[in-house]
DNA sequence: ATTTCTATTGCGAACTATTCGCATTTAGTA
DNA sequence: TACTAAATGCGAATAGTTCGCAATAGAAAT
């Protein structure tokens, strides 16, 4: 019989760097889907995974909707991934962004457009202190009608 | 054949008053079922619609769950309900409350904590103005650990 | 109170979103 | 190259939501 050494286990120095340069960072490996999911959501944002799914199917048609499933949550994992909720009961995906956003949909065309506000970023230590909660994560999201959408009511 | 009359429609200042004593605000018909699923949720905040009909069952067994989906889809549109959208892909409701809070869930326990923030406010009439969006609606949502998941982590 | 009309309900089926189990493939390692 | 576990594809299972339609029942008219 033979010892299986799980892969995340601790390993001394000087495997530690070979891995680094082998490994990407996340520690997970680089697969085709994989890719191609990550460059679908990066160039196009708030998708859902049916949509991911779709897009991807024109470069790898065998691609299924499950691994796109398992990716998402996965890279959510990572934090590279962040999950946006619509009204809808489903969820959208995009990359995680840089600096801290929240979203404004229109309930006529379904625009999604992205605002900053570094009041949140206020609202949330202040919350965090006031209820004694370690903050991982906020959202913000308004809904209404673009001046387009308004007109034509 | 019989002239049939939208009950909509315009009726004369007398018929009106008539009216106002016999339906109630909101043009609905007032129903055992109705009536049930109102009283649960305002007894008890964020419940989804199985949790919701679960509790009316107890009551009025045959209650469908379609029943409760229309119910609330309906109450939402006239104003008495909220959805509320946390991280699960299915929504909770709450009857509408007189001031307009948000949410602080426990990714631990799963306990919902409700806040108030009057910058929120202030952040929606800027946004409004900022990108010309007639803005309906606004969830604000924080996740993490309260002290006690915390602590056992 | 009785009649009339249609809003509302219950039920099952349909549909959509998501997860799971498992055999097969494949990335990374040795 | 050979090995091993991670990742995938596929189909089935589960969960959440909506739909169609016949039956029921609230409100208005008589
Ligand atoms: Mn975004
Ligand atoms: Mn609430
Ligand atoms: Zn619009
Ligand atoms: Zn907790």
């Amino acid at each position: 019989m033979r010892i299986v050494r799980n892969r995340n286990e601790e390993m001394n120095t000087k495997k530690k760097v070979k891995a680094l340069q082998t490994y990407n960072e996340t520690g997970l490996r680089k697969t085709k889907q994989r890719a191609l999911i990550m460059e679908i959501i990066r160039r196009e944002r708030h998708l859902d995974a049916d949509e991911v799914c779709r897009r991807a199917r024109a470069e790898q048609p065998r691609l299924s909707l499950s691994t796109v499933y398992r990716t998402l949550q996965t890279l959510k994992e990572k934090g590279l991934v962040e999950e946006v909720h619509f009204d809808e009961a489903h969820h959208h995906y995009e990359t995680k962004p840089a600096s801290e956003h929240h979203h404004l949909v229109c309930l006529g065309c379904g625009q999604v457009i992205e605002f900053c506000y570094s009041l949140v970023h206020f609202i949330k230590e202040d919350v965090a202190e006031a209820r004694d909660f370690e903050i991982t994560g906020s959202e913000v999201r308004m809904t209404g009608y673009c001046p387009t959408c308004r007109r034509s009511k």
